[in-house]
Formats: C-alpha cells, structure tokens, sequence
DNA sequence: CCGATAATTAGACAGCCGTCTAATTAAAGG
DNA sequence: CCTTTAATTAGACGGCTGTCTAATTATCGG
C-alpha cells in the first residue's frame, strides 16, 4: 500500500513546505524551486517523491509544469489517525 | 521544534505498528517487543526515537516498564493538516 | 531549424537509519 | 551476594536518502 510512501514523504522537511505552499494554490515548478536555497534537480527530486506518495499532481502548460495537493492527503492522514485511537480507551479497558 | 521528530517518528513502519497497539492501551517493552519479529535492543531502539519524539510516555513498574501514546499526537498532526489546507497570512515566516 | 528556457534524468557521494550481536544497567528474589 | 529476568546502551555494518554537477528532454518563438 501506499501507505509507508506517503509517511515517507512527509518525512522531510522541504518536501513538507512544498506541501504547504502547494496548499494556498497550484504552482509551477520553477515557482517552487525559487522558493528555496536548493538546486533545481534537488527539487526535482523532491517533486518525484510527492508524486510517487501521490500526495500532489501535476499538470503542463507550455514549457511549464504545474503541481498541485492531492485533496486525498487529508483523507489518507486523517484516517490513519483516526485508527490509532479508534477502539483505545487509553487506560485500562476490560480484556 | 519537534515537529520535524515527529514526521521522522512516523516514517517508520514499526513504528507506526507501535503506535496502533499502544492505541489499545499501554503496553510493556516485553510485550511489545514480543509481537514483532525483530530483536529486542532493534525494539528498544525505536521506543527510544518515539519517546524522543513525545509520541510515547514511560512509566517503571519493577523491572518493566510500561510504554503509552501520548495524546499530543493526535493534536500535533491534526494542526499540521489544518494548516495545510487553511491559508494563513500569506507571507507569514515563523521568526 | 536554432537558440533559449523549463524541467527532468543520470551518476556520484557523504551522512543518516534500521538492524544486528555483545555488553551493560536495573530490579526481584532466594 | 548471586542469579535470573527486563530492558537499554555500545558499536558495527549495509542500504537508503538528500544533495550536487553535468547531461538530456521538451517546448516555445523567431
């Protein structure tokens, strides 16, 4: 499952203000990279691993590629929380 | 700031596996150690990185000691999506 | 077709990460 | 005190990861 890629993904910190960024809207990325101190293949990189977590998409137009979240993020996140406390009650439950 | 500990917590299938069981209730290192097919210092290894994180709280009873989620998490995470979708000031940068 | 621009791919390399075995600390109990 | 059990620490080792430079692909405008 996707599961250990995306929790991998979100391991790194540039790749979590990709994210973040990503989330006030789509944008290209040229526009990404020249948000931070890092060389545009280093980006790419980064780029590849969101899209293989699938947690972004992207989109050309002309010479440009657009990135944008994957709306399922939310889902696959919050879900996953969800589970961790789904049957717990913390204390001591009855066996 | 930990959040980068936390991420970095998760990343791991293990750990993550720790974690759910702990969701039922707390657990000793013994007991948790003895439902994963890894060596016991590998076990301890990655309560030390979870503790390190804050996900995890100890207690000593004897000689065992008793591992629980600590329920920041839940918070932590869910403040990180919220934020991931909810568009603060634009330019804003933590000082 | 050419040259310029946007972006990725290829390959190298240091440093981190997860795992193991061996040794060590801590506590219980005769 | 000595032994046993629970758990961690120390140190080593292979593999993965993030970064870089250099080369390559893709597209546009003239």
């Amino acid at each position: 499952m996707a599961q250990n890629q995306v929790f991998k993904a979100l391991a790194d910190p540039t790749r979590r203000e990709i994210l973040r960024l990503l989330g006030k809207g789509e944008m290209t990325a040229g526009q990404l990279a020249g948000r931070f101190d890092m060389t545009k293949p280093s980006m790419s990189h980064h780029f590849a691993v969101l899209k293989e977590a699938d947690l972004v998409s992207t989109r050309r137009e002309g010479q440009q590629i657009f990135y944008a979240l994957n709306a399922t993020v939310m889902q696959e996140m919050a879900a996953w929380l969800w589970d961790l406390f789904r049957d717990g009650a913390k204390g001591r439950k009855k066996p």
